[in-house]
RNA sequence: GCUCGGAUGGUGGAAUGGUAGACACGAAGGACUUAAAAUCCUUUGGCCAUUGCGGCUGUGCGGGUUCAAGUCCCGCUCCGAGUACCA
């Protein structure tokens, strides 16, 4: 009988499919385990060879946690809003609903023929009412929310109404926009409006004129995460600046919380750095310093308070409200020009004229500890959004300051012993202070750290300034002039000022519009929704809600799907608790991840949620890159010349389609049907075969390298198909997709395969496996438990190939080792271990069999072998019996023929006998 | 610039400080076959010796620690990823 693996797989998938094999339950009397994949968003083009990576790395996982007696969560689902549809939809005209739809059924189809253990009864999509309800829900509690910084967790708006109303701001320490100060009194004065406006600078959902990243051409704001460069990630078109009236989320607030939390979890390094970076935590302090002539007292920030002495002049932001306190009569034109220059230009163009521009503000500031009169100036290189939007500058150890300096002739102390700052500047934190004494303060011959630390201490006590902790981490910008995004659950009264909807209300359903566009005026397609308003008659949120929006909690409704009372029943948050394992891309770690571990403590710390830390394991699979092919064209002809012979003629290489190539080896017939224009190419040989020339590129249609799963499918099976995406390489390493060893690994389970069957006869027996037999199977089974476990699996697909080659070479035919090899592979290869544990008559599915247990006894050896070596250069092995003592081992190896030639007559100054491994002489 | 990875045969990649190159691909040779496919066997880091054992060399470069270094330490080179006027 041969291996079918068609038949085979197809039959099994449709048995765990009647049988529901795969759906979990709550179920208090197992320990749970719950293996997550980060969700596809469903593109047009489908999946290829590189998305089920990961999917078959945590389906293995899954498939061993369940053997292990573990009840496992293994869900899939669709993050199913976003730009490509509504792109498509505005080419089109097709409901995005319509193609997200028809590409979900794509890739559930893909995705089936993999033969992966997802429970598809918990399947969800975020474009789903029965989804986005929860995404609404969340944001209406983060809108009715506020950050208390004392507490360190959010707390209903409510109780600040109530400290407000009776103490005032005096007490609170809340995350804000802007600090406020006002009496009970005086906010019992105030509006019913004025008063949302006060609260909306405290909620965690907030409105606020924000600087966001606008995109022109894609007409929407992006988060800083979408941005890279200066160019969109989706679509790479320019970004700039524009102050806009946006819904926020206060991730600043969490901005600690999210860095400690860091170090609870078990992620890579890497990925926990690259999280570190982006939250940019740095101490340092807030100083004033008072102006010439005004009443004005500028803060700045610094993590270099030691520089004091070495402040030159000050720089403000061009968006810095302190520029218009600032400016002089005098230098107001010059000034308004600048500042005319700089909104112009776009961060793009920013980053590229890295030339040095600014103009002075006419006003002077004093330096709070030496007195002097400094310029103050205004530059593009200081960032309003970060610190104060204003710094003192120190040239001598800045690089920015420096240029700034050097461009317009300001003075450069150098206050570092040694340091030379006539080319550049001294960045560096280290060395021995100089120039930086004077009647307040001394640091000269102090170390940079300790100098830093006496005038922290000295500024506070001068009541100068304050010790302060300051973030990158900004808060999130949440609103998206687009489609086909979650609707806000929000209103606004007559005075525009916004209004979450009840809870009763949801879902708010995303409405019907006749085009995906922008509105004539400008507004976003939403605009153009019939009966637009709330049941009040009030209008609706134009704005949708940003991808990460959908994903930032879904984790968390795969425990409880379809509850339509809340996001997540106690009983089911309970007990599955947060993932164990998480396996996904690198591309999310300053999106998804940080926008997950905010939302997840948010709902911590109302209490929705026991755990802090959504994923506790976080493994990032590389990215499988493609492998391009090329034929060469000798130039003006139709003829194609073979890789290694092209060097002979004048070629242009070009793209061919790889799923034409096998092996570097173009099929001729293929390639002249694969398009007109070579239907009648010729072809210069080698050894009668055309060889392709190759590339690693990103896989990408335009390059004709996308591998289709389900093509490799069609020819060597799922079962194939899986181990070799684990057996190409360690699973977290990009690697190129390159088919060239799959035939090794299909051969592999061909070998399997007629280790079970001579003929149509299964040849199994029931006879005691011989120890040899034992010992190689007990071999695979610590080998494959310890690979697992360490997410190494490519060594594992090693191990199974060298265990059958054993087996076979014995011709073992013991029905008891077959039995346990079965259950270890079947997490790998499921559909050829289910065919063979149903032939082998045992009953049920391989699914629920026990991980069989190695035992050491059979993995003792009778003789071991040691390697000797003459001054560590091994020379020669001896083999003694597995008991002899380390005495006998050195005469043994001293004593072996051929060791007199390395001795040499002398006598060994010292011998050191590794047990089991290696004899070291040193003569 | 900063941060984090990485560098091992023709290729993908193995090696708790202990015989480097497991396993697989590719290549070469052979068996079976009219032939091909499939399957199986042998060889395969480099150099030298091959009538035999064998010897030398070798994990990006230069040092160091150690009886012993691909692995640990110091200093470079190159490649990849992330991030970037963050004061």
């Amino acid at each position: 009988m041969e291996y079918n693996f068609k038949e085979i797989e197809q039959r099994w998938q449709k048995y765990w499919k009647e049988h529901n094999t795969y759906k979990t339950e709550v179920d208090n009397t197992r320990p749970k385990f719950y293996v997550l994949d980060m969700f596809p968003y469903p593109s047009g083009a489908g999946l290829h060879v590189g998305h089920p990576l990961g999917y078959i790395a945590s389906d293995i996982y899954s498939r061993y946690k369940r053997l292990n007696g573990f009840n496992v969560l293994h869900p899939m689902g669709y993050d199913a809003y976003g730009l490509p549809a509504e792109q498509y939809a505005i080419q089109t005209g097709q409901h995005p609903e319509v193609t997200t739809e028809k590409n979900i059924n794509r890739y559930r189809e893909q995705l089936d023929k993999i033969g992966f253990c997802y429970d598809w009864n918990r399947e969800i999509r975020t474009c789903d009412p029965a989804y986005y309800k929860w995404t609404q829900w969340a944001f209406i509690k983060m809108f009715n929310s506020y950050y208390d910084n004392d507490l360190q967790k959010a707390c209903p708006i409510d109780s600040l109404v109530e400290k407000f109303s009776t103490t005032g701001t005096c007490g609170v320490n809340a995350a804000c926009g802007e600090e406020l100060s006002f009496t009970a009194d005086e906010w019992n004065a105030k509006s019913e409006l004025d008063r949302e406006t006060v609260l909306m600078n405290y909620r965690i959902a907030y409105l606020g004129n924000t600087m966001v990243n606008w995109c022109p051409k894609l007409g929407t704001v992006l988060a800083n995460d979408e941005v890279s460069e200066g160019v969109s990630i989706r679509g790479g078109y320019p970004v700039e600046q524009k102050m806009m009236r946006q819904w926020c989320l206060r991730v600043s607030a969490y901005a600690q919380r999210l860095l400690d939390g860091l170090d609870t979890i078990d992620w890579t390094e890497s990925l926990k750095e690259t999280q570190r970076n982006w939250i940019g935590r740095s101490e340092g302090a807030e100083m004033k310093f008072k102006v010439a002539g005004s009443d004005v007292e500028l803060e700045i920030f610094t993590t270099r308070a030691d520089t004091i002495f070495g402040v030159t002049f000050m720089v403000l932001a061009p968006e810095s409200e302190y520029v218009n306190m600032l400016v002089t009569d005098g230098q107001r034109a010059a000034v308004d020009k600048y500042i005319d220059e700089v909104k112009h230009k776009t961060e793009r163009e920013r980053l590229i004229d890295k030339q040095v521009s600014g103009v002075f503000s006419g006003s002077y500031a004093i330096n709070p500890v030496t007195g002097k009169e400094i310029p103050v100036y205004i530059s593009d290189y200081v960032l309003a959004g970060y610190g104060t939007g204003a710094i003192m500058a120190v040239p001598a150890h800045d690089s920015r300051d420096y240029a700034f300096a050097r461009h317009f002739d300001l003075p450069i102390i150098p206050l570092i012993e040694g340091a030379d700052v006539s080319e550049e500047s001294f960045d560096a934190k280290e060395g021995r202070m100089i120039n930086s004494s004077n009647e307040n303060l001394q640091l000269d011959g102090l170390e940079v750290k300790e100098a830093i630390a006496k005038t922290k201490k000295y500024i506070e006590e001068a009541g100068i300034g304050k010790v302060k902790v300051n973030y990158r981490l900004r808060d999130a910008i949440f609103s998206r002039q687009r489609y086909w995004g979650e609707p806000f659950p929000v209103y606004y009264d007559e005075n525009n000022m916004p209004h979450v909807l009840d809870e009763s209300e949801l879902p708010l359903l995303l409405p019907e519009v006749d085009k995906f566009l922008p509105t004539e005026t400008g507004e976003p397609p939403l605009g153009r929704a019939k009966n637009w308003v709330a049941r009040n008659g009030r209008p609706l949120e134009l704005c949708t809600m940003p991808g990460f929006a959908g994903s930032s909690a879904y984790y968390l409704r795969y425990m409880d799907p379809h509850n339509s009372d809340a996001l997540v029943s106690k009983e089911a948050d309970e007990y599955w608790r947060n993932v164990d394992l998480y396996v996904g891309g690198t591309e999310h770690a300053t999106g998804h991840l940080i926008y997950s571990r905010f939302w997840n403590k948010f709902l911590y710390d109302l209490g929705y949620v026991c755990e802090p830390e959504p994923f506790k394991k976080l493994i990032n699979q590389g990215m499988i890159q493609g492998r391009s092919n090329f034929v060469y064209r000798i130039k003006d002809t139709n003829t194609f010349v073979s890789f290694n012979l092209r060097k002979e003629y004048e070629v242009t290489p070009i793209h061919v389609d790889v799923n034409i190539v096998n092996n570097d080896i173009l099929d001729l017939d293929k390639f002249k049907a694969w398009r007109p224009e070579f239907a009648d190419a010729e072809f210069i040989l080698e050894n009668g075969k055309y060889v392709c020339g190759y590339a690693i590129e990103k896989m990408s249609k335009s390059m004709f390298n996308v591998v289709n799963p389900d093509d490799v499918v069609e020819r060597y099976g799922a079962d194939t198909l899986r181990l070799y995406e684990m057996f190409l390489g360690p699973i977290e390493q990009s690697k190129p997709w390159d088919t060239n060893g799959i035939d090794g690994v299909h051969r592999f389970l061909k070998r399997l395969w007629s280790l079970f069957f001579k003929g149509d006869q299964l040849q199994l027996t029931d006879e005691e496996p011989s120890a040899e037999a034992m010992k190689s199977l007990h071999k695979l089974i610590k080998k494959v438990t310890f690979d697992i476990e360490h997410f190494s699996y490519n060594t594992s697909v090693s191990a199974f190939m060298i265990c059958v080659n054993e087996l076979n070479a014995m011709k073992c035919t013991s029905r008891q080792i077959y039995h346990d090899l079965v259950v270890v592979l079947a997490p790998f290869a499921p559909h050829i271990c289910e065919e063979l544990w149903h032939a082998m008559g045992e009953e049920g599915t391989v699914c629920d069999a026990r991980w069989p247990q190695y035992d050491e006894k059979y993995l003792v050896e009778n003789t071991v072998k040691y390697a000797v070596s003459f001054n560590g250069k091994t020379r020669f092995s001896i083999e003694v019996a597995a008991d002899t003592s380390k005495e006998d081992v050195e005469k043994a190896a001293l004593s072996a023929p051929g060791a007199e030639k390395w001795i040499a007559g002398k006598t060994p100054r010292k011998i050191i006998v590794v047990p089991g491994k290696i004899v070291n002489i040193v003569i």
